[in-house]
DNA sequence: ATTCAATTGTTTGTACTATAATAAACAAAG
DNA sequence: CTTTGTTTATTATAGTACAAACAATTGAAT
């Protein structure tokens, strides 16, 4: 026993796993998602119908985007006709952001496929597993 | 109630809370590590450790990273000056990877790093729910 | 042995997410 | 009013990933 750790169990390292989870979530979302939809426009879209209209920085921080992630997204969301781009009038910095009609009908019919993906994503574990899983996440999120 | 689903609760959606959980590991990850390597490249690393000689496909499979991926992070560590590429005598279509003594000094160093990043990542937890959340983790990856 | 189809390995183009650095607008003292 | 600090947005750059294209090998049927 020379080395201060013999072997170091890459499959077990939780950022490892995480990656994999990630990756097979990701897949599942892409097979069930309309038009394109990747998970994080999603979630950014869900959120502008929850907050109404708002600041693109805002948005980033309850979407859990960096500024300029956030801006992409925004970005192709606005060129997929989902999302509205307009100045602030009230602040020259801000650039408010909000859903189109085609943005609210999209959120509408994703909120199902949302949730089927949840279900396949969750599918190989026990409901208890579920509940557990999803628990320990938000500790650690 | 005239919408299928009234409200879609994203903060509870195990594909969000999958993301905010690799981002926080990502970030545990980045203020620990050594000469800038990532999850990424720190998984293949340890996996060309692991193996030996190895082509770079059979790599990429084993690290769980598809083709495209496996060369960008194979790039990365060649240019690090961590990994060594040289062309398969035996089939002219394969690229063998191996780890320079850069290479296998650094998988020395960084497997303490290792798991003191995963320590910190799961630091939030109990001892039975990182037991746990590992466990539930190697089920839907 | 030879040919041709299928498989395997790698690379390139494109898209998406993220960090760091910069610039512009605003707010709150002094 | 001006200085100082904060907030907002953008740009440059890096890393990861999917899809398509191309190259080399294998194997099965002549």
């Amino acid at each position: 026993m020379t080395e201060s750790i013999e072997s170091y169990a890459l499959d077990e390292q939780v950022g490892y796993l995480l990656r994999l989870a990630n990756q097979r979530h990701a897949s599942i979302f892409q097979s069930h998602t309309l038009e394109g939809l990747t998970p994080t426009q999603f979630a950014a879209l869900i959120r502008i119908a929850d907050l109404g209209k708002c600041s693109q920085n805002r948005l980033g921080r309850l979407a859990a985007m960096d500024v300029a992630t956030i801006k992409g997204v925004v970005d192709r969301l606005r060129q997929k006709g989902f999302a509205v781009v307009e100045p602030d009038p009230d602040d020259k910095r801000r650039t408010l952001i909000s859903l189109s009609p085609e943005g609210e009908a999209m959120v509408a019919r994703m909120k199902d496929v949302g949730q089927q993906i949840t279900n396949e994503t969750l599918k190989p574990l026990t409901a208890a597993e579920q509940r557990n899983l999803v628990r320990i996440l938000r500790k650690i999120s």
